[in-house]
DNA sequence: ACCTGAACACCGTTCAAGT
DNA sequence: ACCTGAACACCGTTCAAGT
């Protein structure tokens, strides 16, 4: 009886996105604190050191679930003319990304804005708003602030939800809650649009 | 030769104030990732057991810790007339307070709404704006939007900022930075607060 | 009431070794 | 190239014990 010649019995061909997937699907089932490499190691059903064969260390492992998340956003293509419908759909981009993965997304909404995955992808929403007419100074401008709006707001959205959801609210401290709905969003965003308009780009220096 | 009555060997009479004071200086030497609970009782000089005498675990020393910092917030009343006055002296406070302790601050920036802490600072706000001549429903739609502008931009302003400092940078990644310094926060809000008062104050329901 | 050491069940990561 | 177990230096927190 001769032995067999293949013994598949070792999981290989493992890829960098098996691990940002099975990352994301880990931190919405159980919050960002379940991330760790010896967690999705055992979601993965593979030894904790078998994650540093495709990733440098936990660190870069979260630089590649921003680029991930990233990927996500730019599936579809803004297709605006004015730049106030371009911020829009930029935005209602990034809300529903925000809905969809609440616990991940605030990696993506917090990190810095000079870190490699970013970087880039800020640079081609720049373009884009120069391309729509605005100077590459405003462009910056613009964007700055109403990213800066957006993932503030979506950044404590997400995180009250995921407290509301695990039951954690005393009577007395619903009140504050309502305060942040995603209507509110829209409005503030429509608020800001305007603002802009009328002090950044139409307006003279103030 | 008797013995000596008193030995006070033992550090007594450590204060919640103490541990919130000794954390935050911590965070803001070595980052938000140094806080740990037996990091922390070194730097006190005590046992990591003995403060949980004082804090009932890591998550209770951190509710404290937004406690010491919306206190400090609160250490000049603002004094304005209209809400968009009283809008501006809380967020410059709230700006200050960035610049001042940038690794703490996204305790305070980032915490939910209905968290224990947060909430009372929040219905004080409300109040004030209320006294100002908004609506109850007006002034918490508008401090939703001015907070989560302020909060988003404040917190990725101070993340990339420890970054620089810490010297990670590429050459070609300082293009973004500048994006967001603060001479843009404050150009932000006035753009967020005239678009506020003109459509969600004096506009009507659009 | 306030402080403490030992112990438990976790972390990220280095290293040397296997295929 | 890809995977692995053992080991190291850390965590937060429980418990039983000291003053």
């Amino acid at each position: 009886m001769p032995p067999r010649q293949e013994i598949p019995e070792i999981r290989q061909n493992l890829t960098r996105r098996d691990l940002t997937s099975a990352a994301i699907a880990l931190i919405e089932r159980e919050g960002l604190s379940a991330l760790t490499m010896r967690r999705l190691a055992s979601e993965l059903d593979c030894a904790p050191m078998s994650l540093y064969t495709h990733v440098r260390s936990r660190d870069a492992l979260i630089d590649a679930i921003v680029d991930h998340l990233i990927e996500q956003l730019d599936l579809q293509q803004p297709g605006g003319e004015s730049w106030q419908q371009l911020v829009r759909q930029t935005l209602d981009r990034y809300r529903d990304l925000a809905v969809q993965l609440p616990n991940s997304f605030e990696l993506l909404a917090l990190a810095p804005y000079d870190s490699s995955p970013v970087a880039p992808h800020l640079g081609n929403v720049v373009a884009g708003l120069e391309h729509a007419g605005l100077s590459r100074e405003k462009a910056r401008q613009i964007l700055g602030i109403v990213d800066a709006y957006a993932s503030g707001f979506l950044v404590v959205w997400a995180r009250s939800r995921a407290r509301a959801a695990a039951g954690e609210l005393a009577d007395d401290e619903l009140g504050m809650t309502g305060m942040r709905d995603l209507e509110m969003f829209d409005r503030g965003l429509e608020a800001l649009i305007a603002g802009l308009d009328a002090t950044l780009v139409r307006g003279e220096l103030p």
